[in-house]
Parts: C-alpha cells; structure tokens; sequence
RNA sequence: GCCCCCGUAGCCCAACAGGCAGAGGCAGCCCCCUUAAAAGGGGUUGAGUGCCGGUUCGAAUCCGGUCGGGGGCACCA
C-alpha cells in the first residue's frame, strides 16, 4: 500500500479527478443543449437527439447498483453523439408525487413535500458522482407548482375536449357545443340546444368529454384509503401497490376516455420501434377483436351477445347472462316449466329464488376465488332463447364465468367450439352441437382449429373466415345483428383520494356541475392540512367510502371566485390526480423548462420532438430519439402517454402523435441473497462459498436469486462501489456486464477487472513513478495501425447500437496490444484515439487523460475518431480449408486473389492434397473472405 | 391453459447476414515484481454451444420435438 507508485490510477486519484472534471462540467455547462428559441436558445444544429430516461422516483431508500445501469447506458449514447457533433438533449427530473411518498411522510412523520425534496437532494447527490452528462437548467419536479400548472393545464385541455368519431380525433368541446346550437347534432331528448338549462347542458357534455364524472362501479382498495385504475390491479385481483384487495364499487369519480383512441394506440404501435414484447403486451391490453353482435329474442324481449365466432351460430344451444346483466330481472319465469332438469335449479322452488341465491353467493366469492375454482356454476333463469339463424328455443342461464364487464355481459354458448361452453354443457347436461369439422385425429373436447363447417345451413362446408363473413352479411340483412369490434381496454379512472398529488383544477357551483378554473388561475396549488394522511380502512372492509383529505382542508374546498357571472362561492374538487399523470407529458417539459407562457413552445418542440420522415421513414411519428426503462410501465405509463400525446396532437399543441420514437427496456441488475436455515437473511456481503456450499462464518447458508433490496440483505450501493474504485470503472463494469437489455447478477468481484483495464490504459499514457505523459511521437507501425482503426471501426458501431459490453472489450484489447508491444510508451496518435474512444464510457479519465496530452479543451463535444479504412483491408487473406466440413488446413492468399486462385491454393496444400488423394472432389466451396470447403 | 424470450468454458458474456466456437472480464494455474502481500505486471488452461432429430457442402445460428429458466396474459365470449 505505502510503496505503491504514487501516480498509479487508483480509486483515491480516480475520486479526485472525477470531482475535478464534474465541477469543471457544471461551471462551463458543458452539457447545455441550446433551444431554438426562449429562455435557454443558443445557436442550434439541424442534427440533434432527444435521449431520456424513465422519470425516476425519489425513493427514500436511495439508489442500489441496478438503478444507474440505464442512466449509464444513456449518458454513454448521448455522450457519443455528443463527441460526434450532435445537439444532445439529456437530462433527468423526479416523479415525486404518489403514494409511495406520501407513505414514506406519513411513517417518518414529515410533510411529503419536506421528505421528497430532502430525497430528490440525496438522488442528485447520488447519481452527481457518477459523472452523468446531464444539463441541469432542465431538471423539473411534478410537485413543482411550475411544473403541475401545466399538468393542471393539460388536464382542462382534455377536459375540454370530445372525440369526434366522424373525423377520428379530438376537437375542442366548443365544436361541439356549435353542433348542438346550430341543431346540425340533436340533443339526447330531442329538445333545442337553447332550451337546456345549464346544468343540462353540462350534463350533455359530460358524456363527450375526453374527461368525465362517471358513476360507474370502480376498483376501490379500503387498505389504501382510494380508488386505483384497471391498470393498477394484478391479475389475481389485487391492488398493485400494497398488494391489498380490491372491491368493485360504485362511486362518483373522474375517468379519461382513453378507449376512444383505442383503435390508434393499437394501429400506431406499427410505427414505433420498440421491443416487440411492448408493443404486445399494449396490444394485449386493448385486446381488440373483431366479431359480431347478435340479437336473440327471448318473450318481448332481446338479448344481444358479443361473439368473436359468430360463424358457429348453429351451435349454440343455451345462452348465458352475467349475474348482474339487468335483462335477468326481466326475463325470469315465474315458475320452473314442468320435467325441469335438477341441475338447473340449485334446489330453489322458482327462478327467482335460485337467481337470487346464485347472486349472493357469487357476491360472496372473491375474485380469487373465481379464478382458482373454474368448476362451471349457474342457474337457469325459466327463459327460452330463439336462435335467429334457426328458430331454435334454448334454455338462458346466468353464470359466473360471463362478465359483466366485457362485450354485452351474456353471450351465446357453443359448446363444440368453446371448452368454457363444453364444461357448462357437461355438467348442466346440455347438448352440444360441433359446427366446424375436426381435424382428423382430433380427441379433444370443444374443437377450436379451423375445419369446414357442418350442421350450419347455408354455412356448411365454408372455412371459418369465410363462414363469418357470410353469416355476419345473412345477420345485417334480417336485422338479427352486425359485424362489430370489441375491446378490453377500459376508461382510465383519474382520481385519487390522496393528499400528494396534482388537486383538479375543477370548481363545482350549488348545481354540483364541474367547472374548469380559467387558466389564468393555474396553477392550483396544493392547500397545506394538519393531516395529510389518507383515511384508510380494515382492507376487507369493502362497505367504506373514500374521504380525501383534501376535503378537510376547509379554507381550501371553499372558494370565492368570479367566473364570469359575479362573485360566487364554489367547491373545489378534493381528489388529486393518479400519479402517473406528471409522467404522462415531462418530455415536453424537459424541452421546455422555464416557458412560463406555455408548456413548450412550438418551436422547441417541433426541434426536439417532431416527426423527421426523411430521417425515420415516412411514417415516423416523432418522439424521443431513445428512450430507456425497465419494461415494468409496458402498459401502464406507456400507454397514458401515448393517449395524452395523441389528444395534444389532435388539438394542435404538439407536432408528433408519439411520445417515443424508440424504445429501448434495459434488463435488470440482480443480486444473490443468502438465508440460513431459518430463512433469516445474512448480509450477503459476509457469506464464503467452500466446495460449493455457502458459509456465514461457520453456519451454512443458503443462496437465493433475485432483487437488491434492504431486507434481503444483498444491497451494493453505486455510492460503495466510487468509492472503492471510482466511478468510471464503476460505469465501464456496468456497461461491460452484458447486454444492455439482459438482466444479470452483480458480482463485485468483477469490478476489479474494469478497474485493471483503465490503470494498464493510464499507464500505457502516464508513468506511475513520475505523473510525466510517456506517449512517444513518431511513425506507428502497421499492426497497430491496423488494429487501432480496425477498434475504431468496431467502437464506433458498438456504441452507436448499444452495444457497450462488445465497446469496451475492443478497447481492453486495444490496450493489451499496446502494453504488449509499446511497453515504452504509447504512440501518440494511438493514445489520443484510445482515449476519445473511451470517454463515453469512462468520461472522467478520457478527459483527464486528454487534458494531459497537451488539450485545453473538454472532450466532452469531440473529437471522435474515425477510422482510415485504408487499413481496414488487409492485403493477405487467411483461408481456413475444410475438407467435408472439417477444418484440416489453413493458406495464405493475397486479398485481390479469385476464387479461382482461391481454389487451386487450397487444393494443391500439403495436408489437403494428401486428403484428396487421388479422389476428384465432389465439389470446392469458395465463400470469399471466409473459407473454403472440399467435399470428397 | 395460451403467448413471448433465453439456454455457449466453474461464473458473466463474444461470435456481422449459416462459414475456423472465443473478443473481453472474473475465478483457476505458472512466472515476474515484492521482506511480505495484492485491488501490480506477464503468460496460460479451459466448452463443441441443454438434449434428440431434420435441412445444408457446412448449424451456436434455420426448422421440428423435448427439457430447463425467465416474463406476459388468463373464464375477455
């Protein structure tokens, strides 16, 4: 440790440079990215790249190694379009509103505002040290009051928006308004526009805004104190956030029309590039899918069904209603009809009663429950059904396996080509009727392959996709039903009943209509209240009602304003927006930053985020040039995004109709953690492996795979590993550990070798006893040439496809070259190359490194070098010689050589001649700059 | 149950578009430096690509099957 050389690149000298160049980026604004036009404008270059990272929250916890992997992974991409001359936006701000936050408040007693921003401070102290290249001037908070103004301003500019189907987009709701007054639309009862009282027409309008008051049943979660979107509840039907369950409850609350644009946020994913796996799972959740809708009359009345299988109509023998479908009521019989099968009835006397036993106690089933019994339940309801298509009478049941909440809440059951049908069939004791024919072989039960149809009229013998089409056209012309589109998607339910987050910027007047505070009353601020703290309840207790704690904020709910008509006292709205609302636009703030007149002004936005079809293809829709995250927010922010992207573009205020042109999910950094027998976590840290068993001291423990977190005891911090090695090599290990986009374990261990690699590169430049630069000038020779350009080459195609982990292994073997063959002292042209070539990754050091051979200026904005491909042709080719697909020999052949000569080189080789014997081969295979191939 | 991705040295990973299985790192081994040590230097060993079959002159790569791991969806009509 004493005698160690005293210019050795050690971790200490690696901290002391990396402070000195951080300070030196920060008083210089090296990384500012000048705008067209405003507050931060500056001469601007045509080629520019927008490069984001997914909003990181502030957690309280601090970050862990797997956080900063896709903040490098960017700062290496911007920093190399940087060098290349590129106008590089790159920066990061906080999505600090949530739950979370608000939680982490409440249990360390503090306001969230004071525990959020003292987290933000620890995050920017964090990530500082790591030497991203952000420009600072456009770091935002969404719980900066200048920040959700224009939230709040977004917000009412989607409240005050429609969907105007006719056109395929959003117009402003006066269009609409006009329609009405003009009588170009009628009124829902007829009546003239001028005759409706205010609060009628409002209520008109709410059923057209892009957002709306709904009393629709939604997901309230009694554990959390508030209602959660469709997004935020697990499959097994939970709440995703502390994990709590779920009631199904009517309440008056705010959604987006989201589902309006469901057809273009399915058809759009065609022109993103993103990871197929996205865009599938997007596609999934919007779940659209073609069928028919088909009326079925029933007594005077008529159920209508959804059905993507509307060819296999002659199979449906009984039909099914959702418990709570409204028609059941109605539809009923009285009595059971005579020679009434047992299993029908659930032992009730009547109908009635069996229906309203059967609902209560699938009331009293959980959502889980549901899932994990698929046994086929249901009740028959007394009614007859006619099948449209043959006039046969079959029975109607209520199930729970047909929701309410997809298509029309009954469906038409055709047990032959459904296995949900078949088992209800089965055990109810119902025919089933096979309409396509199975493959040969097939022993299956319900057959769902394609076949041609049988016992279908006019159908038989047609293949599924024919048979739709003409069953679909026979349903339109006699009334029976329509081709139609159905989708999973839902509305996106919008309040929350916490206190952290954006407040509406919506009043109500005596009538309780919403009214949208005028923009020049933005923002609405968040008022301060003496409990913060949510109402929260038993989490099984699903007869609670939200009470947001805005609502207890009494100076606050009730307000004076003049909105027109005299000063009049209204109520403010008291939910607060989901937090996924911040995230919905900050790419357009980050533009942006400072314009206190606008979100973004156009001219800026247009820069940064337009469409550029001569760049991108004709289709391009605009966006992000790259943007990075975990593949977590697949639907949920993702999806949010895009919609308010699409509805700004609709009304004009954005140019593009994506949000991110590229989208780019980096895997995960995990971790080993290790139990003892207990399943008490050790600190992972401690444990020894011996002979293939793991040790905490002298108790056997045992390894478990998975996250970094505080209670398992495995966390490495970034903060640990600066440190002990400096951040640059803490950076180089990351982007060396793989693929970007492969999740893998972390092993300290293997830092060292990062951190080996950058002390040979400083001392093939520096020498360690002196400090002195011990590059010598002079002609290089032809290998290393060769191989500097050919690295060159290798480099600059690695970075520009993130391929860092193949970057840095053609840097260290660079070096190694180098070490090996100028021990005494690095050529100078080779040095500086090596040491442009590195600063993406390694920025403090390459800077560093620059400055002492004799550079003034950063490197931070280039140069990069280009490799001469004049040495990237060689002059001789090695062949390797096959002789039936064995490697047996190898020929030198000059580069300019023909398959020809080729050829008869490898054919007259020692070894291969000798192979070939006197045998004539069968064929030569000649794949130049590759190998030859004899086949005896 | 359905859909998607991935299996290459002890470990993390390369291999352009079917063409010599190896670029790099960790660990191991040998040597050097050192009073000693290693987060120093130099060198070196190591797998036939999870398994079976097919296509091909030639397969880690393409196709079919199978096993293992990861992920998404899940009574969505």
């Amino acid at each position: 440790m004493s005698d160690e050389p005293a210019h050795r690149y050690t971790a200490a000298m690696a901290g002391e440079i990396e402070r000195r160049w951080q300070d030196h980026w920060t008083e210089r604004g090296t990384f500012h990215a000048p705008n067209p036009v405003g507050k931060l404008a500056g001469p601007v270059p045509e080629d520019k790249l927008f490069v984001q990272d997914m909003f990181p929250y502030p957690s309280g916890a601090g970050l862990h190694v797997g956080h900063p992997l896709g903040f490098i992974g960017t700062d290496v991409y911007a920093r190399y379009h940087r060098m290349n001359g590129r106008n590089v936006l790159h920066t990061m701000g906080f999505d600090a509103f949530g739950l979370p936050a608000e939680q982490y408040a409440v249990q360390t007693g503090q306001h969230p505002r004071k525990t959020t921003e003292d987290n933000i401070e620890t995050y920017l102290r964090q990530i500082r040290r790591l030497g991203l290249g952000h420009d600072d001037r456009r770091r935002i908070s969404t719980i900066d009051p200048e920040y959700y103004r224009w939230t709040q301003w977004i917000f009412l500019q989607i409240f005050n928006s429609w969907y105007d189907d006719t056109v395929g987009r959003a117009r402003p709701i006066a269009e609409l308004v006009a329609q009405f007054e003009s009588g170009e639309r009628a009124t829902p009862d007829g009546r003239a526009w001028a005759e409706l009282s205010h609060a009628d027409r409002q209520a008109v309008l709410n059923e057209h805004r892009l957002v709306y008051l709904s009393d629709a049943p939604v997901n309230w979660v009694p554990g959390l104190g508030t209602v959660i979107s469709n997004e935020e509840v697990t499959a097994d039907g939970r709440s995703e956030r502390g994990n709590f369950p779920v009631f199904r409850k009517n309440l008056r609350q705010w959604m987006m029309r989201i589902t309006a644009y469901s057809d273009r946020l399915i058809d759009d994913l065609e022109r993103l590039d993103w990871p197929e796996k996205v865009k599938a799972m997007q596609r999934n959740w919007i779940g659209r899918s073609h069928g028919a809708r088909v009326r079925f009359a029933c007594g005077g009345e008529s159920i209508e069904v959804f059905t993507t299988r509307p060819d296999t109509l002659f199979g449906a023998t009984y039909m099914v209603l959702a418990p709570e479908h409204p028609l059941v009521d109605v539809i009923a019989a009285p009595a059971w009809p005579s020679e009434v099968d047992g299993r029908w009835t659930g032992g009730a006397d009547t109908p009635g009663e069996a229906i309203a036993a059967y609902r209560r106690a699938a009331s009293m089933k959980s959502d889980l429950d549901r899932q994990e019994n698929k046994d086929k339940t249901g009740v028959f309801t007394g009614a007859y059904a006619v099948n449209p298509v043959n006039g046969a009478s079959i029975p109607v049941f209520i199930a729970d396996y047909v929701l309410m909440g997809y298509g029309t809440g009954a469906i038409m059951a055709v047990p032959g080509q459904d296995q949900r049908d078949w088992d209800f069939a089965t055990a109810f004791g119902l025919p089933i009727i096979r309409t396509v024919a199975p493959s040969e072989g097939f022993d299956g039960e319900a057959y769902t392959g394609d076949g041609p149809a049988i016992n279908s009229g006019f159908l038989d013998g047609m293949d599924i996709a024919e048979a739709k089409k003409a069953v679909i056209g026979w349903l339109e012309e006699h009334g029976h039903g329509r081709g139609t589109v159905q989708y999973k998607l839902r509305d996106w339910l919008f309040s929350r009943q916490r206190y952290w987050g954006e407040p509406f910027p919506i009043v109500y007047d005596e009538a309780g209509t919403p009214i949208a505070v005028p923009e020049s009353m933005l923002p609405v601020e968040l008022p301060e209240v003496d409990d913060y703290s949510p109402t929260t309840y038993d989490p099984e207790d699903a007869d609670t009602e939200p009470s947001p704690p805005l609502s207890k904020a009494n100076g606050w709910v009730e307000v004076e304003l003049d909105l027109g008509d005299g000063v009049r006292t209204y109520r403010r709205d008291t939910n607060t927006m989901p937090n996924w609302a911040g995230s919905c636009w900050y790419q357009l703030r980050y533009v942006d930053p400072a314009d206190d007149e606008r979100f973004c002004a156009p001219e800026n936005e247009r820069y940064w985020l337009g469409p550029r079809p001569e760049q991108h293809g004709a289709t391009d829709p605009g966006g992000v040039d790259l943007y990075v995250g975990g593949v977590e927010h697949a639907v949920l922010h993702l999806l949010y995004a895009r919609f308010w992207q699409k509805v700004l573009f609709d009304l004009g205020h954005v140019s593009g109709d994506e949000p991110y042109r590229r989208l780019f999910n980096q895997g995960y950094i995990q971790a080993y953690a290790y139990a003892d027998a207990r399943g008490v976590y050790v600190n992972a840290a401690e444990v020894e492996e011996r002979e293939g068993r793991f040790f905490h001291g002298d108790t056997e423990v045992f390894q478990e795979y998975g996250k970094m977190g505080k209670s398992l005891k495995n966390v490495v911090t970034p903060d640990e590993m600066c440190e002990l090695y400096g951040a640059d090599t803490f950076r180089l290990y990351e982007m060396s550990m793989g693929p970007m986009d492969v999740s893998r374990p972390w092993a300290t261990k293997d830092v060292v070798g990062a951190q080996r690699f950058l002390q040979r590169l400083w001392r093939a430049i520096i020498d360690e006893t002196t400090g002195e630069v011990r590059v010598v000038d002079g002609d290089v020779d032809e290998p290393t040439l060769r191989l500097l350009h050919k690295t060159i080459a290798g480099v600059h195609e690695d970075y520009s496809n993130l391929r860092y982990n193949t970057a840095g292994a053609k840097l260290i073997e660079l070096t190694n070259h180098i070490t090996k063959h100028h021990g005494d002292g690095c050529p100078r042209p080779v040095a500086e190359a090596m040491v442009q070539l590195l600063a993406p990754m390694c920025p403090h050091i390459a800077e560093e490194l620059w400055s002492r051979l004799g550079h003034p200026e950063s490197l931070a904005h280039g140069p990069f070098p280009t490799a001469d491909p004049r040495y990237l042709v060689e002059d001789t080719a090695e062949y390797p010689i096959q002789v039936n697909g064995k490697v047996r020999a190898r020929v030198t052949v000059p580069a300019s050589a023909t398959q020809e000569e080729i050829k008869s080189a490898a054919l007259s080789e020692e070894k291969v001649a000798a192979l070939v014997a006197d045998k004539t081969p069968k064929k030569v295979i000649v794949v130049p700059g590759r190998l030859v191939n004899v086949v005896l």
